[in-house]
DNA sequence: TCTTTGCAAGTGAGCAGTCACTTATTAAAA
DNA sequence: TTTTAATAAGTGACTGCTCACTTGCAAAGA
């Protein structure tokens, strides 16, 4: 029996949880399965999250402070806003490669829709990039590198798009896919919008 | 006891499913609720279709003849490529504007992923689809309206991100939403992508 | 009549979460 | 530096509940 300190159990649970939905699908996430996952019993797992709906809340934390504390340090800094929206989609492309399972797991959470809570915190998520990318936008138009005339909502919209194609095409196509070229050639396309 | 035949029963059944997923969220999809939802017992869905999966497929069926029917029909008709575009997205996201659910049951089942048939089903249709967006890109070429350096694959999984996230808004914002001004706003920065 | 459609009351499996109890780790007292 | 007590972490059987699906029987309608 190793024991292993909460912090530790919790960081090894949350992985557990995306493991699975990348992997497995979102069917086989019980807490037995997961339990399992890890080589726990299914009762550890309560000792560390009160319930199975804090595991998701926990890792929907996890998802503000790492990609979003990246992404509005990108959209926020004085660099020109045409090198701010390349790094903005490429920071946000590389997290959801390297986080399977996320864009999965909050979408489905915000599918299966019965907990306020849980669509709030995806609603702001979700809000938050796309003031990010308007601001972006915004400021290149002022720049006088983008056309006046676009419809800064509208763009945005379309950039949120492209997250949920890559993640579409990943789960159904399993990684014959390459990250990088997809990224540029999305950038491309982006300032073809903009300009 | 008021009878129906089963074609017609089969269709209060479909229908209910969409109306419970867009209304009150997947987790409530239970044969429970559905027989409750049409005024049935239980046990008399099980007369219409031998499986809950056996619904879903026969939605996705549906989707099949009657949406990609149609997008079909637009994307090979003799038109100009601009009047194919637009009608093509306004074809598509009235579709699915009018039965909402459709692409959370879709993607929801393919996130769950444990059936390999309702994987490639869902593959099937959005691999057609891009398909028919790269061959009306590809005759705005040829007819010299669009940019020859586009990469078309690339260009069809934006395309592709707009109902996505059109769907995403519409679940986290229930229709507060003009429809009609989303899909024109969508098709004047596709016509800036390719232009 | 006899096939079709319906209902009520099942079934077993799986679910999240609990509980009484055990064991490892830590730290204070002897 | 041991001994001892407190606590953190783990176990696995069990609970109540929901699930998809089945069964046996009743009644409608061709």
């Amino acid at each position: 029996m190793i024991r292993k300190k909460t912090e530790v159990r919790k960081e090894e649970i949350k992985a557990a949880v995306l493991d699975i939905i990348a992997n497995e699908g979102f069917s086989m996430l019980s807490t037995r399965n997961l339990a399992k996952r890890i080589g726990l019993s299914e009762g550890a797992i309560f000792r560390h999250f009160k319930s199975k709906r804090d595991i998701i809340l926990s890792i929907m934390e996890d998802v503000k402070s790492d990609l979003q504390d990246k992404l509005r340090n990108i959209a926020l800094s004085a660099k020109p806003a045409k090198n701010r929206l390349r790094e903005f989609l490429f920071a946000h492309i590389n997290y959801l490669y390297k986080h399977q399972g996320i864009t999965i797991l909050l979408f489905s959470e915000a599918a299966h829709m019965n907990d306020v809570k849980l669509k709030l915190q995806l609603n702001e998520i979700l809000m938050e990039q796309k003031l990010l990318i308007t601001k972006i936008i915004h400021d290149g138009k002022k720049e006088g590198i983008w056309n006046k005339k676009i419809n800064e909502e509208n763009a945005a919209l379309l950039y949120l798009g492209i997250p949920l194609s890559f993640n579409v095409e990943t789960v159904l196509n399993r990684n014959k896919f390459n990250v990088k070229e997809f990224c540029e050639n999305m950038y491309k396309l982006l300032l073809n919008v903009l300009k």
